[in-house]
Parts: structure tokens; sequence; C-alpha cells
DNA sequence: TAGATTGTTAATCGATTAACAATC
DNA sequence: TAGATTGTTAATCGATTAACAATC
């Protein structure tokens, strides 16, 4: 499952500790706050400030960046850049990750168009669809291909990650085939459970379960 | 939360346990599971095969639930139906909610179109988008009115809940607004921190941070 | 009654926060 | 040196799980 296994580059050897999936979550927040700082042009930057932006304990802002080692300066700081690079390093990022979208529908489409993405440094590289004969083109030109080329694409793009939005009951199938393939990671818009090996990575989004959890708090 | 005074106790408001908002989830995902149960015409289940179909522990399963009274029966499990009318009346989902979406843009008039939110019984009652002139309709025929309208068009329609996917400069404005229409939940897909009365709900879909923080898990 | 399963308490596990010596 | 802020330990808080008497 999670595993904490990265470059020794970044952890002293001996530190193999497992990272809770909440502090992975939080470096990508810290990631785009340094970002912004960036943007900015400052230099240098307080657990208490980047805790302030978004909402977090400096204590914790702390905790989580000494998992991987140490990025500040007692007295000083956190040097903006440096940090945000080594954030990008150690989430991975730091170089393009190609990603298919298997299920063009109406949401599919618009994944397929959506800007967020490829600012953090994903490229979606095709699209697939079921109802398609031959192939066809995004509205931000990202070809869709006919479901049936998705071995043959996915190997030949060299495909990393998938986005799955398709129905309820083609998700598991087409999770086996792209887990076949070496896909490993799954940005999964299906409100179904996803069998997976523990190798591969599932990241549920549930939109209606949002919303619904969000009924709850109507006065 | 005025739903989770027990019956044993006197009615105070200081009586009232604060539900956390993980049950609060699982109680939407308890609610789907039984959907699919009674589709299936059953009429019992017990805490350990609902919690198997969704990969819960039982213990938590039956806690989860007591929390908001006692529907099950010792010996036999729970009444299908039953707890699913329970669970959608605890949530606030047993009448129709209704929706706004503000920024129709890419993602907006996919969720436009997201059947997901209708089947949970969701109504989207129109967008709004700052680029038009004149009202304008989604491909499923939701109205799309210039951001002029909204004012006048959310106290019309009587709206519950907003869905936002603007720019990030202009999400804390239209927040503003929407929280002095009355508006009391927000389904927030923008990636910055929106400050709102204690009295609102923001729910926060951050897409490209759940893509970032899959990414750290590659192998 | 025998078997099954709840509701609930107690034990465990994990995550957050406070506090502070070490450091620049 | 004086002031600021880190990295880290200890304390707290909250959530999950195990266990079991009560109940059907």
């Amino acid at each position: 499952m999670s595993q904490a296994k990265r470059n020794d580059s970044i952890n002293s050897p001996i530190d193999q500790r497992k990272i809770p999936n909440a502090v992975v979550k939080r470096l990508s927040l810290y990631s785009r706050a340094l970002h912004q700082l960036e943007s900015e042009r400052a230099e240098k930057v307080s657990s208490t400030k980047l805790g302030e932006m978004l909402g977090i304990n400096s204590a914790q802002v702390r905790k989580d960046l000494a998992y991987f080692g140490q990025f500040g300066v007692p007295g000083f700081g956190y040097p903006v850049r440096q940090l945000r690079e080594n954030l990008k390093r150690i989430l991975g990022t730091d170089r393009e990750i190609r990603v298919a979208l298997v299920g063009a529908g109406n949401l599919g489409r618009a994944l397929l168009s959506y800007g967020g993405f490829r600012r953090e440094g994903f490229k979606i590289e095709c699209g697939f669809d079921k109802a398609l004969q031959e192939t066809a083109e995004s509205e931000s030109g990202i070809p869709i291909y006919p479901i049936e080329e998705l071995e043959r694409r996915i190997e030949e793009l060299q495909i990393d990650f998938a986005i799955l939005s398709v129905p309820n009951e083609a998700a598991q199938g087409l999770t086996d085939r792209l887990v076949g393939l070496g896909v490993s990671g799954i940005l999964n818009f299906v409100p179904i459970r996803l069998s997976v090996p523990d190798h591969v990575q599932v990241h549920n989004v549930d939109l209606a379960l949002e919303m619904e959890s969000l009924a709850y708090f109507l006065t």
C-alpha cells in the first residue's frame, strides 16, 4: 500500500518511516503556496506564515517538512524557491507525468480540458471512449481513441496514470486492464471501490458524496 | 446537527454530540450501499456485510449508525429499506436540494450535466457565467445566466447550495455574494481557502492536489 | 434454547498541537 | 549578543478497532 521508501538522497539512509497520506496531501498544498510566494518574490517563509496561508498549525508544517529532511534555517525560516524544488522532487512532480483519461463522457471531456492538471506538471496525452468508432478530439485538441486501442496507445505513450470516469459497471474491468498495462496510479471518479494490487495507488474523487455530506449541515 | 440527539437523553443543546465529519461522509457511503442492496431485494444487512462492501470495519459501521439512534436488531441486522430512509432523512437528502453552479467553464459545464448529483436528490437549477451577455443553456438544458443576474436568480429559485468553479481571483468575492444571499453550502473546486461565516459549510474538491499526491506513490 | 448480531465500553492506534532547547 | 524560528519531544486530542454483555 502506502509506502515511504523514497529517494535515499532525500531521507537519511536509516529513515524509512512511513509517511501518512495526510502528510503527502499537505505537501502538495505547501508546494502550491510556495509557488504563490515565489511569484510574489518572497525569498523566505516561516512555518507560521505558511501555516496561516493554508489554515494549518505551524508545528504541523514543521513536522511535515521534517519527515523529509532539514529544509529550514532556525531564526530565519525556509528558503522559498529551494523548498518548493525539494517538495516537487519529493512528490515526484519535478518531471512531466503522462496521464490518460478513460471514459470521455461529460465529466471526462471536461477533465481533458481542465487546466489545473497541466499547471502541476501533468500531461494528459489522450482519452479513450467506448462510444467511438474512430479517433476524435477534445475541445483542447487531445486525441480521444476508441477503447479498443487502449492497450496499444497506453504502451506507446508510456502512460503513468489514468483518470477513470466511466459507468460503474465498466470500472473494475477497465481498471484491471490499466493495471495490467503498468499504470500505477488511478484518479477514480467512479463511485465504487476498485480492487487493485498493493503497488497501485487509487485516489477516489466522489462528487456526489461530497455534495451529500454537505447537505447534512444545511440549516 | 439537530438530528444528533438520542432519544434517551434530555433535550438540551448541550446534549447534542458533535458528529465528526468523517462519520457524515460514511453515512453517505452507507446510504449508497443500502441503495444497491435494495435493488438486489435484500431485506436486511449486517454491519459486517455493509462494512465489507465499503472497506469499513464492522465496529465502525455500528458505531457510526448508533450516533443517530437504534436502527439495528440484535441477532438480525439492519432492515435495508428502513435504514436507508433514516439515513437520507438524517443527511437531509430526503427532499430535493436546489443547487446553482457558479462558473460555467469547461469543468463547470460538465458538472451541470453530471448525473451523479441528480441521482442523490440534488437539482441543479441554473448556472452563472461572467462571459455571457445573455442567457445560454447547458447541453442538458439547464439555463446559464450572466453573472449580473446572480442576486435575482438565486433568490427567485431559492437556492440552497452552490458549486463554485471560477478563476481563483474571483472565488472569494463570489463566495461573499453567495453567502449574503443565504447559500449555506458550497462545493468548492477552486484551489484556494475560502473565508465563510461559521454557519456556512464548504467542501473542497481539489483535483490537482489529488493528482499530485498520487504522484508521490509512483514507483 | 442456540446462534447471530447489535450497541457500547475499553484499548489501541494515529494524528495534531504545545512547548522548548538548539541554532542561526 | 538579542531575537527569531527551527526541529523534536512530550502531551493532547480524536478516531478506529477489539471485545463482549445484552438482546432478538
